[in-house]
RNA sequence: GCGCCCGUAGCUCAGCUGGAUAGAGCAACGGACUUCUAAUCCGUAGGUCGGAGGUUCGAAUCCUCCCGGGCGCACCA
């Protein structure tokens, strides 16, 4: 909407100040802070005060008498250099009928036209639970998939599962060792194993199931084999599991392991030395990735002959690349952001443009319990997993919690915070919001006869009160702030967005009487505004994958 | 040593890629329930935006240097 009423507003001043085409995109249209600067502001004079040797006082009034005429404005003014905007009712009310129309998609995209992309994100070693950093990125990951669906990306969710290498060696080892032991307490455990109890549950589970076909086994490799392989399987199985309770599923599960017994490595490889990007020394064979801004190149096959886990992870790279996104987006901790610049050399190598690939890093999470950090590690298996936390807390509260802050940034999570379930969590302000109308929307009906889905003559010229017209400002701004934080892949912002839609909520809520008998038409109107806010709430919570609760 | 990220109220964090007097929540203090749910609302107090320069009509935001904290610099995965 902020889109169309640019063009407009600029269409129409280029044709008294031709200058302006010049500023074209420095131009802005803004959603000022406080209310008497209007509902909205530009900045062009500013810009055009240069080139046309006046100041931008003179220049902005200039632009006032031109915009005066149209009939979406109900005010203009200058206030130093800037034209500040009051748009007309007859404007809002528009926008009100859509936002009733749309529901839960209020102004979402009707179609996927802007492309193909590919999000990937946990992508968690099936080692072992969840645990809170995955839930940060699953969350991230899941809301912007969402984010960029809602703009108009057909959007495809990817899980990476490390089945391949030392890790799940590992795994298989630690389960093997705690199966012995229920025999043979003195059977080793390895020294650099997983520690946690899950394992010894697998190895229970096996000792009750499969107890037979291990011991007969005549080789201990075969038996570690067999031992990775279940345990892998079934913590995937738990993974998934938690990921769906989480509300995040996934399109497309991608086996690590798959790319070496398909000769993916090799055939992304090949492609790589046709390209002329692939060379031999000192025994292993290097991409040259300094080609693309790498500090130094890379090794693909080591000088034994076996793949590294770039090499892999390039083949998967290729086989995306080969899927022809538009782009792709992986979510990654930042522990990993070094390996980034290789990964984009090798992409580049392919043959798409820089911004093909695009990373979105999430720092740690620390855990601090009564004021002290909580150190987390899989092979102490000391932790606590999302599992617990989603089971303490609600699915709810963790994912606002994870979204609130830039993902960018180191997260203090309090669990006895959390724990508490107070208000302190800002999940039930909102969601609070969502409840009130709801029961605005029982008593109406219950004590006025008034049913919600059928509002159809309201005369919404009874909306006159400042909080009314700043709710249906909020509202009529929502789509291009969500389709804004979209572009700009900034997941967090969207709590803030559903908390200032929720706080004139409650401010009208508080201030204004809903349901009054001796007005009917008022009452109507009125429940007519909170329809849409309903909408809009409700919009910004599917984004976001929470539960917009009738009752609180 | 090199690279990436962070530094904003007592605490946890926003700040929309340069806009107007830097904002929320929690904590503190003072008010508002005979009402459609007080998990709410209204108000008070709290700041050298880590520091110093620079760019310009205008800087928390962009550039340079410095100071703190985190992470990463493999023929590991």
């Amino acid at each position: 909407m902020k889109q169309e009423l640019q063009e407009k507003i600029v269409s129409l001043i280029e044709k008294q100040i031709p200058e302006i085409k010049d500023f074209k995109t420095k131009i802005k249209l803004d959603i000022p802070k406080e209310e008497k600067f209007g509902d909205l502001s530009l900045n062009a004079a500013f810009l055009l005060a240069k080139a046309l040797k006046k100041k931008p006082f003179e220049v902005a009034n200039q632009i006032k008498e031109i915009l005066e005429k149209e009939d979406i404005f109900e005010n203009i003014e200058v206030v130093g250099g800037f034209v500040n905007f009051r748009l007309s009712l007859k404007f809002y009310f528009e926008i009100l009928k859509q936002a009733i129309e749309e529901k839960d998609e209020y102004g979402k995209a009707k179609t996927k036209d802007k492309g193909t992309i590919n999000v990937e994100f946990v992508s968690a070693n099936p080692t072992g639970p969840l645990h809170l950093g995955h839930g940060r990125g699953a969350v991230v990951g899941n809301v912007l998939s969402n984010l960029y669906d809602y703009y108009g990306y057909f959007v495809e969710r990817e899980f990476y599962i490390n089945d391949a290498g030392k890790q799940i060696r590992k795994l298989g080892e630690s389960i093997y060792a705690r199966f012995r032991q229920i025999e043979d307490p003195s059977y080793p455990f390895p020294e650099d194993g997983y520690h946690g109890e899950y394992i010894k549950e697998i190895a229970q589970h096996l000792y009750k199931y499969e107890r037979e076909k291990i011991l007969s086994m005549v080789d201990e490799e075969q038996a570690i084999d067999f031992c990775a392989e279940f345990g892998k399987e079934m913590l995937l199985e738990r993974i998934k599991e938690d990921l769906k309770s989480f509300g995040v599923e996934f399109d497309i599960w991608f086996s690590e392991k798959s790319l070496y017994t398909s000769g993916k490595v090799d055939e992304a490889i090949q492609f790589l030395k046709e390209k002329g990007y692939v060379y031999e020394k000192e025994g292993a064979v290097w991409l040259r990735t300094t080609e693309f801004g790498d500090d130094k190149d890379r090794v693909l096959i080591k000088s034994d002959g076996s793949y590294t886990y770039f090499a892999g992870d390039i083949a998967y790279h290729y086989d995306k690349f080969k899927r022809g996104y538009d782009f792709i987006v992986n979510v990654w901790g930042a522990d990993h952001h070094g390996y980034f610049p290789r990964l984009k050399a090798a992409v580049m190598a392919f043959g798409v443009p820089e911004d093909w690939i695009r990373v979105l890093f999430i720092q740690l999470v620390k855990l601090f319990k009564n004021g002290k950090e909580v150190k987390m590690s899989k092979r102490s298996g000391e932790f606590i997993t999302l599992k617990d936390l989603i089971e303490e807390v609600g699915k709810d509260a963790v994912i606002y919690f994870f979204l609130s802050k830039d993902s960018n940034t180191h997260l203090n999570f309090d669990i006895d915070l959390a724990l508490k379930k107070s208000n302190e969590n800002p999940v039930y302000y909102v969601q609070y919001a969502h409840a009130r109308i709801s029961s605005v929307f029982r008593e109406a009906k219950e004590r006025l006869g008034i049913d919600i889905e059928n509002l159809e003559e309201v005369n919404l010229n009874l909306l006159k009160e400042e909080i009314e017209r700043q709710i249906m400002k909020n509202i009529a701004f929502l789509p291009d702030q969500i389709k804004e934080i979209a572009i700009k892949e900034q997941p967090h912002r969207i709590t803030q967005l559903t908390y200032e839609l929720a706080a004139k909520l409650h401010n009208y809520y508080y201030n204004y009487k809903f349901l009054n008998e001796e007005d009917i038409e008022l009452t109507k109107a009125r429940l007519y505004l909170l329809k849409a806010v309903r909408n809009a709430l409700r919009t910004l919570f599917k984004l976001m994958g929470i539960t917009p609760v009738e009752k609180m």
